[in-house]
DNA sequence: ATTTTTTATATCGCACACGATTTATTGTTA
DNA sequence: TAACAATAAATCGTGTGCGATATAAAAAAT
């Protein structure tokens, strides 16, 4: 019975747990939006800045372009982002919204905000302590990237 | 440009992240022992108490059983855990630690503790701002779990 | 006691994540 | 400039997560 080795005591199981409680939370109000949250996470990146190679999505979002570049094409297929390759250089391929992926942008702002804050209405970790967990998520992040 | 859509201020991106950092930092610690992320949790609830049906383990790790049962076929496969019908109740699967299941909470006792404190000596979050930070992810938890 | 409902797992399909490898293109160097 | 090294994507294989459905056994209801 080692306590270093007792779920409870695991900061890394919570930050997994919460992760998934929370992207299941977003999941509803997603599908109505036709996308999965990491598809949500592509998408707030190209609202952004519109026109990105894979590499620059990938880096803002610390993932791999082995999970970036599959996870673009089934977008193409839904019709949200178009894929063109790179003028200056070929090996690049740009990432732009069609018509359809900006216009989830106004459909996200009518529903996610709400529908999330709802959720988290009786939650005792109040919008003031967000700044802080935001910190601490920082450092742990901070820490680990390379 | 809807501030609630950027990605820098969205806390569900932030655990989205930590979360998978925090289980790549272990992957080379777990690998070590021939096991994943997932299997270490439910090694640890098995470790806790062992002879746990199906059910109990997911309950305890939040997950559902159709996550739970493939990664424990797997497990079986690996030679780390038993299966067997319940004798009361049939439809049970009694899940048990084999010896080698065993085995692996010194080996763990001996590596992991180290290994991911050695990683986290440059965090600015210290093992002291542990607690706080574990109960707002509990919160967050609380809040969404059913 | 038989039918109905609930419960415990398992199965199926799809979408990630990610290590490892491959391919095409660009950049660098001898 | 020809050979070599670095870079951008894509592809492949494995292991989760999870919604939906299926199956078998137990519990509840008629």
């Amino acid at each position: 019975m080692y306590a270093e080795l007792q779920l409870d005591n695991q900061i890394c199981f919570r930050l997994y747990t919460a992760a998934r409680l929370v992207m299941q939370a977003y999941t509803p109000l997603l599908t109505a939006l036709g996308i999965t949250y990491p598809q949500y996470l592509v998408l707030m990146v190209l609202w952004e800045k519109d026109n990105q190679p894979v590499n620059d999505i990938a880096h803002r979002l610390l993932l791999e372009t082995n999970t970036v570049t599959p996870l673009l094409q089934r977008m193409e297929k839904l019709g949200i982002v178009r894929r063109k390759k790179g003028e200056q250089d070929k090996r690049q391929q740009i990432v732009s919204l069609t018509e359809k992926g900006k216009a989830i942008e106004e459909q996200a702002y009518n529903s996610i905000p709400r529908g999330m804050g709802e959720q988290f209405s009786a939650c005792p970790l109040k919008p003031e302590d967000y700044p802080r967990l935001a910190q601490e998520l920082d450092s742990i992040i901070g820490t680990l990237k390379k």
